[in-house]
DNA sequence: GGTGACGGTGGACGACATCGACCGGGCGCT
DNA sequence: AGCGCCCGGTCGATGTCGTCCACCGTCACC
């Protein structure tokens, strides 16, 4: 995980389609090499998949709302993440420290559609209220900086 | 934007390295026709790049939080935007409805890092004050649902 | 019922990923 | 200090895949 890993994930962070050469041009590389490293990237689970960014817009996901959950219980069980993960609003649901227990990034197509992804929050065991803030507008989402945090840390 | 195209958009969110012949099966569609139809989601924007996922821990971005911003003006303009996007700590920044302005994902090295980005942020021209949540543990955080929201709604 | 346009299929060509052999430098061992 | 091993990089060859094109069927609109 050197200064040259970390372009590379940059790059492919970028465009993920881009043809070795060009990844190895951009990084001081031979075609080879570079596919040689993005292969160990890829195997000690840096990266994690190729994917595709999709415009929430587009596919009547126009809503987005963060929602703080109260329990009455603990819910950092297998139970309760497989019983967000059910519902496919909830991008992301994560424990949280402080009053509310989970923090959950919903969206919907509607206010409509919003409402009723919070009642089959509600009907998860333990949930004993919520709270929701909805966003207005989005400066911005990008992915993670991989120029590193604190010194040379990070992986193995 | 039928089902097919929700199909592919799924397919290229878990696999975007896939060959066109795998997308194709995968949907009921011939190489070529899976390739004009992601072509031409590319082109209406509804893919917005393809990129790669990556491990936060393993770039040195093990610290999650998110935090809740206070402020004494209208903090919509670019101005505001762009002073947030130069923190590369900051991965998401709404505007919100709700007591706060803003809305921010961060994620830092280490919680003096988390620190260091919050006093960025204060440094923006308009921030009072700042709420900090911090994350302990993530359920999941997965790609966007193509499945439609409400009816056929969304794109064009 | 005719006609035009859109979407799908199959094949051909060229570019690219992928693998192997060779080479150079750095490090530890003797 | 010399020697040999190992990791990482470059170069070149082969097979796969993306990409383009011409043809065909279908549907909708006149």
């Amino acid at each position: 995980m050197d200064d040259i890993d970390r372009a590379l994930l940059a790059e492919l962070q970028r465009d993920a389609g881009q043809p070795y050469a060009a990844l190895g041009r951009a990084v001081g590389l031979s075609a080879g090499s570079a596919h040689e490293r993005v292969r160990k990237l890829r195997e000690r689970g840096v990266i994690r998949r190729t994917t595709v960014e999709v415009d929430p817009e587009a596919v009547g996901r126009g809503v987005l709302a963060y929602v703080m959950v109260q329990s009455g219980a603990w819910m950092g069980g297998a139970a309760t993440g497989a019983a967000l993960a059910a519902v496919p609003e909830i991008e992301e649901a994560h424990i949280i420290a402080g009053p509310a227990s989970l923090l959950l990034k919903i969206r919907a197509g509607t206010t409509a559609g919003l409402q009723a992804a919070l009642r089959r929050v509600f009907e998860v065991d333990g949930v004993t209220g919520t709270q929701t803030t909805v966003v207005l507008e989005t400066f911005f989402e990008r992915p993670v900086d991989p120029a590193g945090g604190p010194g040379p840390a990070g992986g193995r």
